[in-house]
DNA sequence: TATACTTACTTACATAAAGTAACCTTATTA
DNA sequence: TAATAAGGTTACTTTATGTAAGTAAGTATA
């Protein structure tokens, strides 16, 4: 007996995008295909992290992964159809942030501590 | 020095909205006010995380909670202004689930063992 | 009066996920 | 020969999540 009222779908669907790092790297990808490092510098999370979490949306059929037999390999991550039609949530998403959310201040970036 | 290329005010929203369950609240919210142990019966979250969840969205202001003295007391939670304008946000995420997401298939609910 | 019930939580504890750092492999360049 | 780079993996610590039981205030029931 499921007495759940929200439709299953739509569970899974945010299960995935919101799975820690998943929005952000989706939405790095919607920039173009990037590689490994390209990606890690940019959100600046951990390789171990991104290994995982590239395997889960290569999983759910979100992210191309293309090996480049040049020397040295050259592998790139892409968005599938399914990840580009991600881009609308993703162009929402942005404008809200951009009208709601404000930034914490963060001391002033002192250049002998930091 | 901070070389990720990231907006931070995304970065933020994210950070937020895509905390498990952040979504899923939000989500049910935007159907309208509603009481503790309805989300918790909707979303079948844990009192313990609902409570949490609820507090973090609260000090966001993204939720806001009213007490109404009745007894026994009532209290309801419903969104602040920054917190409807996620719907477009939802909406589109809808739309993905709606088009993109396909069920795993699950045994047959079977009404002697289930 | 004692017991039980309801809502809205909180506490305690086990498990899972995330974060951090060091290491690996193949190849290239200094 | 040593150092560097890409694209990871392994080992370990910390934090978050899940689960179950307990609490407090206010009825309602026996």
């Amino acid at each position: 007996m499921n007495q759940s009222s929200v439709c299953p779908r739509f569970e899974k669907g945010m299960r995935i995008v919101s799975k820690r790092w998943a929005g952000l790297i989706i939405h790095q990808l919607l920039k173009g295909p990037q590689r490994f490092c390209t990606i890690e510098t940019a959100l600046q999370i951990s390789g171990r992290l991104l290994s995982e979490r590239l395997k889960d949306l290569e999983h759910e059929g979100i992210v191309k992964r293309d090996v480049y037999p040049e020397t040295p390999v050259r592998i790139e991550y892409s968005l599938t159809d399914k990840g580009h039609a991600l881009a609308p949530v993703f162009l929402e998403m942005e404008k809200w942030t951009s009208s709601w959310i404000e930034l914490d201040e963060e001391p002033a970036a002192d250049p002998l501590t930091k």
